[in-house]
DNA sequence: GGCCCTATTTATAACCA
DNA sequence: TTGGTTATAAATAGGGC
């Protein structure tokens, strides 16, 4: 009699849905979801963005504005083709940066062993001391209390560490912008969705009104 | 006590928002939220995805599972560009090197930074044991004066945490050279956390398997 | 710009038609 | 698969610090 209805949305983990169907139907929602806001955040504040994404059965979905090819040619090759000239710079500093990138993978590799040799130590001392703290031994050797206490602690640490983690990863969204000051944003309005496959535009947004950009489903 | 302290959401028209500062803000939070979704796709699906974004200040945002390069290539196979075709995929296989040793670099630094963070970890927890002893003993032993330092302590330890992230964070930024590649690394490794206690491997991994996420800048 | 809070709006997981 | 419904989880606009 208090049956409710629906259960209503319930809490996923982050990990890989195990179930084939279940991902499936969760990847058609969230996909839209994700187009959705990619276009909501051009919309609102006029920006440029391009977003591919490669459904499970390896199917290309895209999302551009003004178009996808624009904003990969401008993420590829950060400039707006003015003259040859240009070219041969970006030539110099590809060089100079194969030399950086050389460079930094040496230092690196050195540092990588420095800093293992680091942790081994640090683990054996560990791996010395550990009886001695409760909270490091077995589960299964553990008390109710200091479960609770543990499931506490691990809790709050694991907000902490969500949250960094999200600021460095949003932080790291960010890449070098070009030192030229263009700022020539083309609005080219919507080109006809996909020619290769007139269902894209209804399967992909069939309930979203792309206005502007450019949304197609390929192959 | 009939006052209320925030007028909540509200809904605001989809159009590009007037107000500069309103909408600097908007894009920020939005850009995040976009970027979150994205990742959340990529790791409940298993999907590969590209997302590039051109801030109001022009400046790149970009995140790509594995990485945005490959998805882009795979992108422009499937799909050929109008014209520029020839000169695109000419232009890609000339970077390949490039690209090659940026993700070469890439996934040792990602390593780098596990261990360091193992090491962080490990050099953390030996500090705080030494000095706080009597946190030892079981909990339910310890009285309620002892259980708020404990708080505290853990708190000082998430602090000391966050700190040497952000640090390890500025420290890859620091090394770039004006106008040449760089590489920001994103990744947060739960490698070390888990190991700190095996029980905890559920409760500490991030929502976000941050594993995978991947970017670099071209050039 | 960043972090926190609150009140709302959105997005969606689980169901089911 | 594709679409609705429902109840709940998330995202976020507005405002403060």
């Amino acid at each position: 009699m208090e049956k409710k209805s629906s259960m209503g949305r319930q809490k996923i983990p982050m990990s890989k849905i195990p179930k084939k169907n279940r991902l499936q139907v969760t990847f058609s929602k969230r996909r839209a979801g994700v187009f959705k806001k990619a276009s909501e955040l051009s919309t609102l504040c006029g920006v440029d963005i391009a977003l591919i994404v490669f459904s499970p059965a390896n199917k290309a979905f895209s999302f551009g504005h003004p178009n996808v090819d624009s904003i990969i040619d401008r993420f590829l090759v950060r400039n707006p083709p003015p003259e040859p000239c240009t070219h041969r710079l970006v030539e110099a500093h590809r060089n100079a940066n194969i030399r950086e990138l050389n460079m930094k993978l040496t230092q690196v590799l050195q540092q990588l062993e420095i800093e293992k040799k680091h942790g081994e130590v640090l683990s054996e001392i560990r791996k010395a001391s550990r009886a001695q703290r409760w909270w490091e031994a077995p589960v299964n050797e553990l008390g109710l209390h200091e479960l609770q206490q543990l499931k506490v602690a691990m809790e709050e640490l694991k907000k902490t560490v969500e949250k960094q983690a999200n600021k460095i990863l949003m932080g790291s969204f960010e890449t070098q912008s070009p030192s030229l000051g263009e700022n020539n944003i083309n609005r080219l309005e919507s080109k006809p969705v996909d020619e290769v496959n007139p269902a894209a535009n209804s399967n992909v947004l069939p309930f979203y009104n792309w206005g502007y950009g450019h949304c197609q489903e390929l192959l």
